[in-house]
DNA sequence: TATTAGAATAAGAATAGTTCTCATTCTCAA
DNA sequence: TTGAGAATGAGAACTATTCTTATTCTAATA
């Protein structure tokens, strides 16, 4: 598994996901890989990023229009819950989701390999907002 | 409601979606409405397909990472199963979806405004492949 | 019907995230 | 130490989407 995060870059990109804990950007993940290391380049960031994701090291996420955001795997799944007004995520577990899974897979006969979901709205912080533009 | 969608392209494009039926990429929806009008611009199509959001009159949804597509709203909220090896999407609906919202925003305080949710898997005529490359 | 102000459009430039290309550098097994 | 293959850096290319602006259209009014 490690066999393969050989790497200088590779080794500070998994080393910042790890410090940071959640939800990196590749740009913000350039940025901060950057001031560790100023010859590290976007293009290894991009590329390393597929690839800590095929090994099971990195979940992608696109939780906006925008971009896709990353972060370590945990053991355990969890979802995501994203405020409209003051961009914060945070996170939910909640077994219904593999009790949607199991009932679609058997009503549907539709093999499920991933399921996408994530929530938007306002946190608590941001509450009452929702009237605003 | 109607009252908003008064130009010749607005028309043309709420008609192809309609008859279409479901999923659509703005440059999928750009390339028949060309063919029924050759002077419409894939402007309007990104302008108008914003415009039908706004009105509740289209759902745009992000089915991969690529591109957004839309589909005439209807009555009844339903969710989609996208197929890993056809592309085919199918759709359904269940009420553990509303339910686990609601669970949510009981226990975290989050105002759930919109659930973002798909399947990715295989389909009942592409089973077998999920073991391929 | 003619006028006209404001809304919408076409065309293409601009932007942003991501992927690709390839010459150069690195890694590691022999 | 060497050399083959893997990985990198730099920037070009690509793709979906948004923006800009001169022109055209719409619809309310006279
Ligand atoms: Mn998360
Ligand atoms: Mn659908
Ligand atoms: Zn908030
Ligand atoms: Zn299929």
């Amino acid at each position: 598994m490690s066999d393969r995060v050989s790497t200088r870059q590779r080794r500070l990109l998994l080393e910042i996901l790890r410090e940071t804990g959640s939800h990196l950007s590749a740009k913000e993940l350039f940025r901060q890989a950057v001031q560790r290391d100023p010859r590290i380049s976007l293009a290894s960031v991009y590329r390393n990023l597929h690839l800590f994701e095929e090994l099971g090291l990195v979940d992608g996420k696109r939780l906006d229009r925008n971009c896709c955001y990353y972060e370590v795997k945990r053991s355990r799944q969890h979802y995501d819950l994203v405020c409209n007004c003051c961009g914060r995520v945070t996170e939910f577990e909640s077994p219904l989701i593999e009790k949607l899974v199991g009932e679609v897979q058997e009503r549907t006969a539709f093999e499920v390999t991933k399921a996408v979901l994530y929530l938007e709205g306002y946190c608590k912080q941001c509450e009452g907002q929702s009237k605003k533009p």
